[in-house]
DNA sequence: ACCTGAACACCGTTCAAGT
DNA sequence: ACCTGAACACCGTTCAAGT
């Protein structure tokens, strides 16, 4: 017997070693041991499958320790970020293409949402201030792992990030 | 007889007005009036063709009027890049999946470079602000036109690219 | 309840053949 | 040079049928 969550792992892990195009109804089922037409039971169609490897995928992203200091935690969620999206270059993209208000996408929000306030931000711009911070931070992850930097020193990469964030720190701290 | 231009235009136009997931060899060569293995003579595979689309995406880019203030033309440029991603939601994503060297990404960074030099950023660091400016404007257009912002008012979203604008040309202005 | 076999309408791509 | 016909190995999805 099979469920929903064998199904989205199965589906994650073929993504991971044989990229986002390699996950078809057919393969998925197959690495199951099962056919194809049996995945209709747990999951309604390939874009409910697709749906549901990126609730997975971001159900799997570590968050900060929460003793940490505000800014630290932000730095460790952008790592988290671009390591996500390094394992899975494929799935990472289809982040920006699905609702930010999905269940999954909860914690690591209510995350950030803690460091800003930790900060300082006024609560009424906690919310944009995430919304802003985290299109940046998926941009910037969805372009380094698809290949948007590619003609890039990856320590030039680096460096580009570390002179935003140090800004976006600055910019945080004198508020 | 059929060009490249002609077989990536059909594309483009297809993916206009039915999704980027209709635009298959099959469907560009029948609105050519042309069977699917003609297109092989002006396309290496549907990987060139899906990258000459969105090379072509580009290229239809409108650029900002040169005698405008460098801050109303980043605006205009951010206008740009927000309408081309609503019309084409699907392809808009495959920018952050390219390289950002290809010829036809030259022509709007050029015109992020001048706006930026005019703004008084150090010519060493020009490089450096348009990957990071262009990296939010692309992720926040991906977004918007991908649905992430799909649970909130428009209203809102538009609020939280007028704060961020300000802030960047705050700060560009106090650089 | 859970899975399968057979079938349908699609794909991308090749290769030899036509003109 | 430019296009086509036939073929191959794949898709997602349905529906009735099995257990």
């Amino acid at each position: 017997v099979i469920s929903r969550h064998d199904v989205l792992s199965a589906a994650l892990e073929l993504a991971e070693t044989d990229g986002l195009e390699a996950v078809s109804m057919r393969a998925v089922a197959e690495r199951l041991g099962v056919t194809a037409m049996a995945l209709y039971r747990h999951v309604d169609g390939k874009d409910d499958l697709l749906d549901g490897l990126v609730e997975q995928l971001l159900d799997e992203l570590p968050l900060p320790a929460e003793d940490l200091p505000w800014d630290e935690r932000l730095r460790a969620l952008g790592s988290s970020v671009r390591q996500a999206a390094s394992r899975h270059p494929g799935a990472f993209g289809m982040l920006l293409r699905r609702p930010a208000s999905t269940p999954a996408a909860r914690r690591p929000r209510d995350a950030v949402y803690a460091a800003l306030r930790e900060a300082g931000v006024p609560d009424e711009l906690v919310p944009r201030a995430e919304r802003v911070l985290s299109t940046f931070m998926l941009g910037f992850a969805a372009s380094e792992a698809g290949g948007r930097f590619a003609g890039h020193d990856p320590a030039t990469v680096e460096a580009d990030l570390a002179w935003v964030t140090a800004l976006i720190e600055r910019g945080l701290r004198g508020a």
